[in-house]
DNA sequence: TCCGTCACGGTTGAT
DNA sequence: CAATCAACCGTGACG
């Protein structure tokens, strides 16, 4: 059912669903860092999933599937939402092709592609087409004398965070997760977590955590779900202002673009428990296509 | 009653 | 610049 709780009529994401459980959630979007966070935390306190599931008011598919992902890849962080593996301009890809164009900057995209199968960078198979290399020609490295790389076009591009930024950079995925594989050509190891800029924007958790693990108790101990709380026009998810009102001293929801974003560092949790013990390595099984740029 | 799984309707972002 | 597409989301229902 999900009773959707539309405020008038606004457009923006200032409303939410009710579940069954009375929990609010915001479909299609992640359920907010904190939320996962406790549920990880309720299961290895011992609670059962099932009562995660009431405790929370999350629905107990969602439970399963966060513990589930948890345990398998350590990480309670959502997956990148959206956007589309680079399925022939690879960083390698653009790479070689930045470097014909400066060997030979009146070169052809035709040329660059017969030389991309000659130099076996590609086969027939993932061999851009013409036009994709004009375009990555055009966007890619239209400069090339400032930028080095389409790496570093990507990542340093942003040095202060944009309030336009993609959404998918609220989280920090500290896993090629975020970076999926092909998406964002972290190397391995890599802990250039975005995660000083994550988060501050939609998901009202994790700013009062300051250190670390927030002892669990302060919302294991809350009196167990009062009558489910009539949202606000505010934030969907603080219906968890209840029973975890260290949690939603956050922003409420914003608007995902636009909005003046203050910045304090605040993505902790992501850092203590969004992975078991690990801090930066091992993250080759996190994602099912953690594929292709592994090999570049 | 618990829990794993999946269809569904949704959002997102690269191409 | 809009559309497309494929990724992910949480819910709810089923077994």
């Amino acid at each position: 059912m999900a009773v959707s709780l539309y405020v008038s009529m606004t457009p923006e994401p200032a409303f939410g669903e009710v579940n069954q459980l009375g929990g609010v959630f915001v479909n299609g979007r992640p359920l907010p860092n904190a939320i996962r966070l406790r549920i990880v935390e309720l299961a290895q306190l011992g609670i059962r999933p099932c009562d995660i599931s009431r405790q929370l008011r999350v629905s107990h598919g969602c439970v399963s599937k966060i513990l589930a992902r948890y345990n398998e890849t350590g990480s309670i962080l959502p997956g990148a939402i959206g956007g589309s593996k680079p399925r022939v301009t690879t960083p390698s890809v653009v790479k070689h092709i930045r470097t014909y164009k400066q060997r030979d900057p009146g070169i052809f995209a035709w040329e660059i592609r017969d030389r991309l199968l000659a130099d076996g960078v590609c086969d027939k198979f993932n061999l851009p087409s013409v036009s994709s290399i004009s375009r990555i020609l055009r966007n890619k490295i239209g400069n090339l004398s400032q930028q080095s790389q389409y790496e570093s076009s990507k990542q340093s591009s942003h040095q202060p965070p944009q309030p336009t930024l993609p959404y998918n950079h609220i989280y920090s995925y500290p896993t090629p997760i975020g970076a999926s594989g092909t998406k964002v050509p972290t190397p391995p190891g890599m802990h250039s977590l975005p995660g000083h800029m994550a988060m501050h924007r939609i998901w009202p958790s994790s700013h009062s955590m300051q250190s670390g693990l927030p002892t669990v108790n302060s919302y294991v101990t809350a009196p167990s779900i009062p009558a489910y709380h009539p949202p606000t026009p505010v934030s969907p998810y603080m219906g968890y202002s209840a029973t975890t009102s260290a949690y939603v001293t956050g922003p409420t929801w914003q608007p995902p673009s636009g909005s003046a974003l203050s910045h304090h560092s605040c993505d902790n949790i992501a850092s203590s428990l969004a992975f078991k013990g690990m801090t930066a390595h091992h993250r080759d099984t996190l994602h099912p296509h953690t594929v292709s740029a592994s090999a570049l």
